[in-house]
DNA sequence: AAGTGTTTATCTCCGA
DNA sequence: TCGGAGATAAACACTT
């Protein structure tokens, strides 16, 4: 079964604002942080839309870097020479997009004038400039810069930190923890690896904010910050095979297989990390934006709900009566966003998924409450680290199953989700997305 | 010269 | 109707 990519878009324009196709183009990059011609170059790598009318889109994308305080301009070392600085997402700037999914953004993303001029000071630094402000108020989702000093010994309001970018390779190259324990997650939120709220101490106050691309995306690898001064190769689209060998069964959600899927396209030691979410292990996979835009030529794929609701709208989709009369009374009538990219991890999924495993189910079922749901995905991910450190490979097949739960067994337990976006109903609608 | 970055302006679309 | 977000154009300055 083929498996779409953005090169699916073709020739048609892809329901991804140039903010999101800028921060795609961040996010794909070893080091989160690449130049504006790595930008172009992702971008027209992945959407042959964009192969054309180059001045017009390169001049919107240049004006979003400059307009958007979600993009950091980070200076490049004096003696790396060079056209252009790299260009980096503000550690909060993935909380924008609803759920991961760059389809969908949820408001303009804004820094308050402190931290704007806390962050331009810092950055100064990076060019020998002198620190003119270097203290604000911290705002939620904000990580500390990397400092040469322990960090039982952070700087007070009024300590100054050496910031350049030696420090920030050599903290690097030392693969620092984060400064903070992991939150604890909690079903139905969304976390991968690079999310902000990984790393954001609610307790820290009044902390100068710099930042680290570094230590915003803690690298897995060994790989250092100057690596990202010599542009890598860029990065096939995700693997969703290998992802599959990655995520404990039974399947998770949509954005998370997606940002699965990236994780370990990116550093296969990141994906193992990743936590899936309790609400979505019951989830059907398919939701109609995803399904309308593939042509949904598959039969035998479970879809959520209110995609089949929608059937008369996407000729296809399989029929499943007890669904839609379930549905009809109890849901809303539209279906939540999807990932594209990640529908074809799904696909491959279901082909190999087994019948439900009967004390799986049970486990499933027992897990059905928060603090459970939590229990299973730290057991979950222990048991995949287990696996995969000792190379078990009985427990790598067990961990490789999928589960594919009947639609019948769904219906009640669909996540509160809200409309499509904007560019999603235009991404469903398109004739060219559909014929993938 | 070409590429990069900033700023301003205008327009459309959409949701409140 | 209004404001926010995004797309586009254009002018300009700076860097390589």
């Amino acid at each position: 079964m083929p498996r779409p990519t953005r090169e699916s878009y073709g020739d048609q324009k892809p329901p991804y604002s140039y903010i999101s196709l800028t921060a795609m183009a961040i996010w794909n990059s070893p080091e989160k942080m690449c130049t504006l011609a790595d930008i172009y170059k992702f971008i027209t790598d992945g959407f042959p839309y964009y192969r054309k009318n180059t001045q017009r889109w390169q001049n919107s994308l240049r004006h979003n870097l400059s307009f958007n305080d979600c993009f950091i301009k980070i200076p490049r070392r004096p003696d790396r020479p060079g056209k252009g600085a790299y260009w980096t997402l503000h550690p909060s700037a993935m909380n924008m997009f609803e759920n991961g999914s760059f389809l969908r953004r949820r408001k303009r993303f804004k820094i308050t004038k402190p931290e704007k001029d806390a962050l331009e000071a810092g950055l100064q630094q990076l060019n020998g400039g002198p620190i003119n402000c270097m203290e604000t108020n911290r705002c939620p989702g904000e990580t500390l810069l990397s400092s040469p000093v322990p960090s039982t010994a952070l700087p007070t309001s009024h300590t100054k930190i050496a910031f350049n970018v030696e420090t920030l390779a050599a903290s690097d190259a030392k693969s620092p923890k984060p400064r903070v324990s992991l939150p604890s997650i909690s079903p139905g939120q969304f976390q991968i690896g690079l999310s902000p709220n990984l790393f954001s101490p609610p307790s820290l106050q009044h902390r100068p904010i710099l930042y680290s691309p570094s230590e915003i995306y803690p690298t897995p690898t060994s790989v250092g910050f100057y690596s990202s001064l010599y542009p890598p190769p860029p990065l096939p689209p995700p693997q969703f095979h290998h992802v599959q060998s990655y995520l404990p069964s039974p399947p998770t959600s949509l954005h998370h297989l997606y940002a699965a899927a990236m994780a370990a396209t990116m550093s296969p030691s990141l994906a193992p990390s990743i936590p899936l979410r309790p609400t979505a292990l019951h989830m059907p996979p398919i939701t109609l934006a995803s399904l309308s835009a593939l042509g949904s030529p598959f039969s035998g794929v479970p879809f959520r709900p209110q995609a089949i609701l929608s059937r008369p709208c996407y000729p296809g989709m399989p029929p499943n009566s007890a669904a839609a009369r379930f549905l009809s009374a109890n849901s809303p009538p539209h279906s939540p966003p999807a990932n594209l990219a990640s529908l074809a991890s799904l696909m491959s999924a279901h082909t190999r998924a087994q019948e439900l495993d009967e004390d799986e189910q049970i486990l499933i079922d027992d897990y059905e409450e928060e603090d459970a749901g939590q229990k299973m995905v730290s057991d979950m991910v222990s048991k995949l680290r287990a696996s995969i450190e000792y190379g078990d490979e009985v427990d790598k097949r067990r961990l490789n199953k999928t589960i594919t739960p009947p639609l019948s067994d769904v219906a009640d337990i669909t996540e509160p989700e809200s409309r499509p976006a904007k560019g999603e109903v235009l991404a469903s609608t398109s004739p060219t997305a559909r014929s993938v």
